[in-house]
RNA sequence: GGCGGCAUAGCCAAGUGGUAAGGCAGAGGACUGCAAAUCCUUUAUUCGUCGGUUCAAAUCCGUCUGCCGCCUCCA
C-alpha cells in the first residue's frame, strides 16, 4: 500500500485518488528564461520516478507540468538575447526538453504555457472578484488574504504571523501587504487585453488555471520544490478553491533542494551548475543515480565528488548487468546436474518485495538503491561461484531474474546497454577487437605475458578494459568515453 | 525577529519504539601468470549535547549547540 508525505497535514498518508485508477499530478515546471540547473533537474527527475512509480503500480497517469513564458524577466533576458520574448521561450523550453532526455525522464503529457491559457486566466480572475475574493485598483487585481479562511494551512503559518514579521514593502494600493497579484497591468503593446486593461497574469495565478483546466477542480498530486511552498502554492491553494469552493489537490509533494556546499543552488544566487555543464563530465544516469541516493524531501549536497562516487556506485550495478547478460548468452549445459538456483531465486523475489516497499513507503528511492545493490550481491554471488555451470534449469531463472533487476532499475529510470555494445555501432570495430583479443590469447597461451599485456595495456588506453573471467575474457568500452560521447550529442 | 526542517562510521546515506540497510574509501583473504572484476571477512556497543518517559529510544518529550530552508524571484 502507497502512504505519501502529505505537505498539507505533514504526515504521511494512505494514497487514494480522487478517480479510481488515475492519478491526476501537476508539478510546477520553470520560467523559461534560461538553462536549467541541477535543482530544476533534481525535482524533474524525483516526480518522474513517482510518475514511473504509480504506472508500475497499476495507475495511468496524466503527467501535467507548466512552463511560465510571460514575466519579467523573460522580457529583459529576451532583450540581452536580442529575441523576442516568445522566441526566448521558445528556446529554453526546447532547450529543457532536450535535456530531461539526457537524464532518461520521461516528458510530461503535456507542457502548459501561460500565453496560451490567457483567456482561463481571465475568467478566472474575473470571478474572483464577482465572488468578492479580489479587488482591482488601477488595472492591478489582488486577491484578499483576509477574505479566505484557510489561507496559511498550507505553510503553517498565520496571517498574523506574518504580518509581524512582515518583510514585504507596503504597497500603496493593496489593502493588505500580504495581498497578492492576480493580473498586472504593464505598458501598452506588451500585455494582453482584459476587462481591467492591458496586463500579465500574476505569478500564481497560471498554475491554478491550467491545472484545474486539465486535471478538474480537484486532483490527486501537485508537486514542486519546498522553496514553493510559501508563497507560490500556498496562493494557489487560496485563488483555487476560493474560485471553485471545492478541495484544489489532494496531496502536497515538495523535493527538497540541491546546495553547493551547504547553501541552496539558485539561479539568483549565482552559485549553480547548468545541467549541460555537468553532463560534460557526466552521464545523464550518474547524475540521477547520484540524486537517487537521497530522499526526495531532503537537501542533497551536490559536488563532483560526490558524483565520483556515484559514477563507481552505479558501475557496479551496470557490471552485474553486463554479467548477467554474458552469462545468459552462454551454451547451456544440458548434461549439468548443479543446483537449480531455486533458492537463489527465492531471494531475489524477496529483495523485489523489499524495493517495491521501499517506494510505497513515500517513495523511499535511497531504500530501494540499497535493495537494487543486495539484489545485484546475490547476483554476483551467485552467477561468480566456481561450479556454477548454465543449465536448463537456472537458465530459465537467471532469464527471470534478468527480467526483474531490469524492471526494478526502470522504476528509477536507470536503463542500462549492454556494455560492449552500447558504443560500438561500426561494424568494423568489434571485429578488430575481437581479433586483438584472440592474439592475446594466443600470447597467454604461450605464456608470452608481454606481448599479452601490451595489448590489453594498449586498449585500455583506447577506453577498451579488457577482463579474464572465469567464463573467458570479456571486454567492455569505459566509462568516460560514453559520457564524452554524450555531449557530442546534445551539442551538435 | 517569526515559522519549519535537519544532525547516524573517514565520506555519502536508509532506518520514527524492539536492539544500527546499502554505497564509497580502507584492511585482510580467495581467484588470477599479473591485473581488473567478483566473492568471503573486517570497519558505529552506538546514532550532535544534557535530561525525561518506557520493560525497551537513533526513533517519543523537553533543553542546549550547530547547520539549513521559507518569510523577496526561485525546482
Amino acid at each position: 500500500m502507497l502512504k505519501v508525505y502529505n505537505t498539507l497535514t505533514g504526515e504521511k498518508e494512505k494514497f487514494e485518488t480522487v478517480e479510481a485508477g488515475k492519478v491526476k499530478m501537476y508539478v510546477c515546471g520553470l520560467t523559461v528564461q534560461n538553462y536549467s540547473h541541477i535543482g530544476h533537474i533534481r525535482s524533474a527527475i524525483n516526480y518522474d520516478v513517482i510518475r514511473r512509480f504509480l504506472e508500475y503500480s497499476g495507475y495511468e497517469v496524466d503527467y501535467i507540468s507548466n512552463f511560465t513564458d510571460i514575466n519579467e524577466k523573460i522580457v529583459k533576458r529576451a532583450e540581452e538575447e536580442g529575441l523576442t520574448p516568445s522566441e526566448l521561450a521558445d528556446k529554453y523550453a526546447n532547450a529543457f526538453l532536450e535535456d530531461i532526455r539526457e537524464f532518461n525522464i520521461k516528458a510530461a503529457d503535456k507542457y502548459l504555457r501561460v500565453s496560451e491559457n490567457i483567456d482561463e486566466i481571465i475568467e478566472m480572475v474575473a470571478t474572483l472578484i464577482e465572488k468578492g475574493y479580489a479587488y482591482e485598483v488601477n488595472g492591478n487585481v489582488y486577491f484578499s488574504v483576509e477574505s479566505f479562511d484557510d489561507y496559511g494551512k498550507l505553510s503553517g503559518r498565520s496571517l498574523e504571523e506574518m504580518q509581524a514579521g512582515a518583510r514585504i514593502a507596503v504597497q500603496e494600493d493593496k489593502e493588505n501587504p500580504l495581498d497578492f497579484a492576480l493580473w498586472k497591468k504593464v505598458e501598452k503593446g506588451e500585455g494582453w487585453d482584459s476587462p481591467w486593461g492591458e496586463g500579465w497574469p500574476g505569478w500564481h495565478i497560471e498554475c491554478s488555471a491550467m491545472s484545474m483546466k486539465r486535471l478538474g477542480a480537484t486532483f490527486d498530486i501537485h508537486g514542486g520544490g519546498v522553496d514553493l511552498i510559501f508563497p507560490h502554492h500556498e496562493n494557489e491553494i487560496a485563488q483555487s478553491e476560493a474560485y471553485s469552493g471545492e478541495r484544489f489537490v489532494n496531496y502536497w509533494l515538495h523535493n527538497g533542494t540541491v546546495n553547493l556546499s551547504g547553501e541552496k543552488m539558485s539561479k539568483s544566487q549565482g552559485n549553480f551548475f547548468t545541467s549541460r555543464e555537468v553532463l560534460k563530465e557526466f552521464s545523464g544516469q550518474e547524475v540521477r543515480y547520484f540524486l537517487l541516493t537521497r530522499h526526495y524531501r531532503s537537501p542533497i549536497d551536490f559536488s563532483y565528488e560526490k558524483l565520483e562516487e556515484a559514477r563507481t556506485s552505479l558501475a557496479r550495478i551496470k557490471n552485474t548487468r553486463s554479467q548477467l547478460a554474458k552469462v545468459l548468452s552462454l551454451d547451456i549445459n544440458s548434461a549439468s546436474r548443479e543446483g537449480s538456483g531455486k533458492k537463489f531465486f527465492e531471494r531475489v523475489i524477496e529483495k523485489q518485495k523489499t524495493f517495491i516497499e521501499a517506494l510505497n513507503d513515500d517513495f523511499n528511492t535511497a531504500e530501494a538503491i540499497g535493495v537494487l545493490h543486495d539484489l545485484v550481491g546475490e547476483i554476483n554471488s551467485y552467477i561468480n561461484q566456481k561450479e556454477f555451470t548454465l543449465n536448463e534449469k537456472n537458465f530459465a531463472i537467471l532469464e527471470e531474474t534478468e527480467e526483474v533487476f531490469l524492471e526494478l532499475a526502470e522504476i528509477l529510470g536507470l536503463e542500462f546497454e549492454i556494455e560492449s555494445d552500447s558504443v560500438v555501432d561500426n561494424d568494423l570495430v568489434e571485429p578488430l577487437i575481437n581479433l586483438l583479443i584472440e592474439l592475446r590469447e594466443q600470447a597467454r597461451e604461450n605464456k608470452n605475458w608481454e606481448e599479452a599485456d601490451l595489448i590489453r595495456d594498449r586498449l585500455k588506453e583506447i577506453g577498451i578494459e579488457v577482463t579474464d573471467t572465469p567464463r573467458g575474457v570479456e571486454w567492455k568500452v569505459k566509462e568516460k568515453i560514453k559520457a564524452k560521447n554524450n555531449i557530442r550529442k546534445i551539442t551538435e
